[in-house]
DNA sequence: GGACGTCCTAATGTCAACATTCAGACATGT
DNA sequence: ACATGTCTGAATGTTGACATTAGGACGTCC
């Protein structure tokens, strides 16, 4: 019943904390991020920073070229479309995988809280951690390793992405979380793979749409 | 015209070769690999390694754990199950992306070799490298650098399957894949992109059961 | 003024020494 | 015999020094 206890390295250590860095905006896309400067910070060694680069570059957060340093990625529109198209087929197949396997109490269980705060007036970017927690329950679900591994390769890019959709676009996401959220409950729940399917890609379509409104006027 | 020159470190450099052994056999499935022993043979230093063994980890083809050092992953059933499972949505979608950007002459061509070396008593590994270029050629044409990495994350995890594949079930796999692909190419001319999706999905789940029934007896 | 070659600097790439951790062998006590 | 405690060797984790590279600043030649 017990979970195999974790032991974590600085790398890991190193690779969270740049993260949140990167989600707080204290690098904005594009921006360099020197090994030196960051090993001098958070006070570790150049090679610690290093490994802890290249789980965000596996997360796609960052690119790096031989010499040249890493960056923070771009958030244009043709990224955003190249990250929820694969997530679109992520999702898909998550959500068919799931059925009869996800705890649909925990999920419910979210969506109350997300569908709280929003009445509360909670600042968006709670909802959004809600919001991916949701997707990470399904994807748990699924206990497909592989899938896991693919949803990790993107979350990342999903968080930044749907940031900026939240900072831009005022209220656009409020309006529609819970809902959507809520919906995917009860297809769950009725157990239809066809429909969990189709319902989980329109979802993700439906995000890129009001991100790209967003992203090119 | 020109692409990019790409500059290669030692760690690429060692990812690659230790990848060829381990598709050559010389690190079985749940084999150990050592560091310092993988130095000492590459004749570079170990965070050279380490570095590389990070790349063949992001591959799925080794996996580490704290402390414990990095293993050659299992081809259990249902390893194979969670391959297969997420490479059939990635081809799925990369079909259809590729609806009309992929060079059909190209991808002829390569059908028409390995039907070419299948009669002349090629061994099977050349076909599947053939086979290998076939589906990288049409993810290449997506242009989706996010599809592509996703491929790139299950891609070497296929090849090793696949070789096991090969090497157990004589004949099995020389009997269907000259006419699979070339169907595939037949559909991709047309440009129906259900009948596409459709079609990737399913070539990849017969794969997947032409394995399942060699891994589980 | 523009094309070209030469330095110089600031960053990354590589290495070898040191620190830490794990897993098993062994001993001890009950 | 079994459980527990201790020790040890062999591996990985971490570090700081050294090597290499990219790209700009500068000067020269035409």
């Amino acid at each position: 019943m017990l979970r195999p206890a974790g032991r974590r390295g600085l790398a890991e250590e190193a690779a969270d904390r740049i993260r949140d860095a990167i989600f707080g905006g204290d690098f904005p896309p594009g921006s360099a991020l020197r090994e030196v400067d960051l090993a001098a910070q958070l006070d570790v060694s150049r090679g610690s920073v290093r490994e802890g680069l290249a789980i965000l570059e596996r997360e796609g957060l960052v690119q790096s070229e031989w010499h040249r340093g890493t960056k923070v990625i771009d958030l244009t529109a043709r990224d955003a479309e190249e990250v929820y198209s694969v997530r679109a087929a992520l999702e898909g197949l998550a959500g068919r995988a799931a059925i009869g396997r996800v705890d649909l109490t925990a999920l419910t269980r979210l969506v109350d809280t997300m569908a709280g705060g929003l009445a509360d007036g909670v600042p968006s970017e709670n909802l959004l951690a809600l919001d991916i927690e949701f997707h990470d329950t399904i994807y748990q679900a699924t206990a497909n390793r592989r899938l896991i591994e693919a949803w990790y390769a993107v979350r990342s890019q999903v968080y930044l992405f749907q940031l900026t959709r939240i900072r831009l676009g005022h209220n656009e996401y409020r309006a529609v979380v819970v809902d959507e959220h809520r919906q995917m409950v009860k297809l769950l729940e009725r157990g239809e793979a066809h429909a969990v399917t189709r319902f989980a890609e329109e979802h993700v379509h439906s995000a890129l749409r009001a991100l790209t409104e967003q992203l090119s006027p």
